[in-house]
DNA sequence: GCCGTTTTCGGCCCGACTGTTTTCAGTCG
């Protein structure tokens, strides 16, 4: 049975789009989408939630859904989702996911004999669709909507997504009549993987705007185009949108495409029982039930998006956290947090040096006295050592024991000559029965241990929940290194029992890491705000390798933003008095 | 089908672009 969430999820838009074949209520039908939506979104797995019998605590799932889902986890199937879909042909459900088809197109397709995708590629080539009648323009708008799907690569990771930006936004700043330019959707929001750019531009003559645009180079096709709204394709296949607007209402215009869509509608929804209709031009005033004017000159324009959120009688969110993660209700009560900022942090606690300890295990390319220089030059009060500890494999204890030794004598000697604090860790291993690579006597010379799990990532749930929490037993252990374990585009999470970690972490002062390095962004940000709220504390670190690396730290604060993580939460933030007495260091 | 610091009933974000539409349906963000 397929049980990830994903699939859940695609099991419910499935359902959707029958019922929109067979034109059933728009209401149910985004019912189903928006628990699909829920679903995706989810922090663990639906299964679990089944088996703790709280499924009706996902958002979107009611009653209704619950028992359908309730259902298929004791069956394998959903009797009432086999009855929507009996009759539609299955390959409309796979046609699904090519951009430019949805429901309708789909079935249409399947009526004139495509049976798959390949056929549909086929057919297409052949003209055999145009022949029985299928509309010209519409097998060619399929055509590269199949070819964008086949050449669908992983989404962007945030380094590429901003270098890539900034080309686009320096090239419109120049452009006739721009008044402003602004990166939006999911990079404004620091989302840690980018599909696609979004850009907004304040113009009083959009038609030029959009005419330079299109003039852009590196433009290989037209998606769409209108007055004021593009959608084309680079060549390298990214998808770049970009929405002129009056710099009388760019306030609204950039709200409106930030985004989240669901921020959107959960704030339009409020905007509406608060009497308003709220779009990217601004505010309208209902009166009645209806809007009370469709000319946009009668629309109250918002110049800032301060503006807007003022209007509706609430603070203005930052970015990160503009999800409908609580952020509108938060925003409304003038609670929303005071989020950390890169100016908060004070050092940097995970960076490999060349210290000879372990190569196999990739050490770093710079000697510790140039990894302390650099954190000088950051600006930081303190900074951190952590070296791959010895392979327990390839070294007996004892030897382990001499060679961090022989690292201790060599940091002490930098602390005493150092201008910044320099403190000596390591990082360790958290072996597979959950003991630590390195003995607790070797470990308790350290001033900090940070541990991760670097091997046998696939073990199930239970069993990886206990193997992390034995390691964090372990009185030596400071910090669980990237918690998650995974790797952007590469490597799913692990399973465990992420409340459960949370909770011995809060308890015990056992400190989260949020690893800045943009391939981890490890602890998750959903799961940051989890944790969070479960009164854990975090550590934020760049996992450099080089000290070029340690100027990632941005990417980690994003991830700590979008958890709604304070300043006061992360240690590294903290003046070396305070953190001193965390660690449980001499002076 | 979901949901509620005015509601357990009666609502459900809003608008742009495309195609082939003479008033709208389909898809997307």
């Amino acid at each position: 049975m397929k049980t990830s969430n994903q699939e859940i999820a695609e099991l419910l838009r499935s359902a959707a789009a029958a019922l929109t074949i067979k034109k059933g209520n728009l209401f149910q039908i985004r019912a189903y989408e928006t628990a699909a939506d829920g679903i995706e979104h989810l922090t663990s797995e639906t299964k679990d939630y089944w088996q703790e019998n709280k499924l009706d605590q996902i958002p979107g799932v009611g009653e209704s859904i619950r028992n359908y889902l309730d259902e298929y986890f004791r069956t394998g199937k959903v009797k009432h989702f086999q009855n929507l879909e009996a009759g539609i042909p299955p390959v409309v459900f796979e046609l699904l996911d090519i951009p430019g088809v949805g429901p309708k197109t789909a079935l249409e397709l399947a009526k004139l004999g495509v049976k798959s995708r390949v056929n549909l590629s086929k057919q297409l080539n052949s003209g055999e669709l145009v022949k029985k009648g299928f509309s010209v323009k519409l097998a060619s708008k399929i055509t590269s909507g199949l070819k964008e799907a086949d050449n669908r690569t992983n989404r962007m990771l945030l380094p590429l997504a901003a270098s890539q930006s900034r080309v686009i936004s320096d090239y419109l700043k120049k452009g006739p009549g721009v008044v402003a330019c602004d990166p939006l959707g999911s990079l404004r929001r620091q989302v840690a993987t980018i599909g696609d750019l979004d850009f907004a531009v304040a113009s009083k003559t959009p038609e030029k705007v959009v005419d330079y645009f299109l003039k852009m180079p590196g433009v290989n096709r037209v998606v769409s185009q209108g007055e004021a709204k593009v959608t084309v394709m680079l060549h390298t296949g990214l998808h770049v949108d970009l929405l002129v607007g009056d710099p009388d209402s760019y306030g609204a215009l950039l709200q409106h495409f930030t985004g989240s869509k669901h921020h959107n509608i959960k704030l339009r929804s409020y905007a509406q029982e608060k009497g308003y209709s709220l779009s990217e031009y601004g505010v309208k005033k209902i009166i009645g039930k209806e809007v009370k004017s469709k000319n946009k000159e009668k629309t109250i324009s918002c110049k800032t998006e301060d503006q807007l959120y003022k209007l509706l009688g609430m603070q203005t969110p930052a970015p990160e956290i503009r999800e409908d993660r609580g952020e509108i209700e938060a925003a409304l009560r003038y609670k929303l947090p005071d989020l950390i900022k890169l100016e908060d942090i004070k050092g940097d606690f995970h960076l490999h040096s060349n210290f000879p300890l372990e190569p196999s295990h990739g050490p770093g390319i710079n000697p510790i006295e140039e990894i302390v220089g650099n954190a000088l030059a950051l600006g930081y009060d303190y900074v951190g050592i952590s070296d791959h500890s010895p392979s327990f494999t390839k070294h007996t204890f004892n030897e382990i024991k001499v060679l961090v030794i022989t690292r201790n004598n060599y940091i002490e000697q930098i602390k005493s000559t150092s201008k910044i604090r320099v403190l000596n860790g390591l990082e360790v291993d958290i072996l597979t029965n959950g003991d630590i690579s390195v003995p607790d006597k070797t470990l308790k010379t350290l001033d900090y241990a940070i541990a991760g799990v670097h091997s046998s990532h696939r073990m199930a749930k239970e069993e990886m929940t206990k193997r992390i929490l034995k390691a964090l037993s372990n009185p030596y252990v400071d910090i669980l290194a990237h918690p998650t374990g995974r790797l952007l585009n590469e490597r799913e999470s692990y399973n465990a029992d992420w409340e459960e970690v949370f909770k011995y972490c809060a308890k015990n002062n056992k400190l989260l890491e949020i690893d800045a390095y943009p391939n981890r962004l490890d602890l998750r940000d959903d799961l940051v705000k989890m944790a969070k709220g479960l009164g854990c504390k975090f550590i934020i670190d760049t996992d450099a390798h080089e000290i070029s690396q340690m100027e990632v730290m941005p990417f980690g604060i994003a991830v700590a933003r979008r958890g709604w993580v304070e300043a006061r939460d992360v240690v590294n933030t903290w003046d070396y008095k305070k953190l001193a007495k965390w660690f449980n260091l001499k002076s």
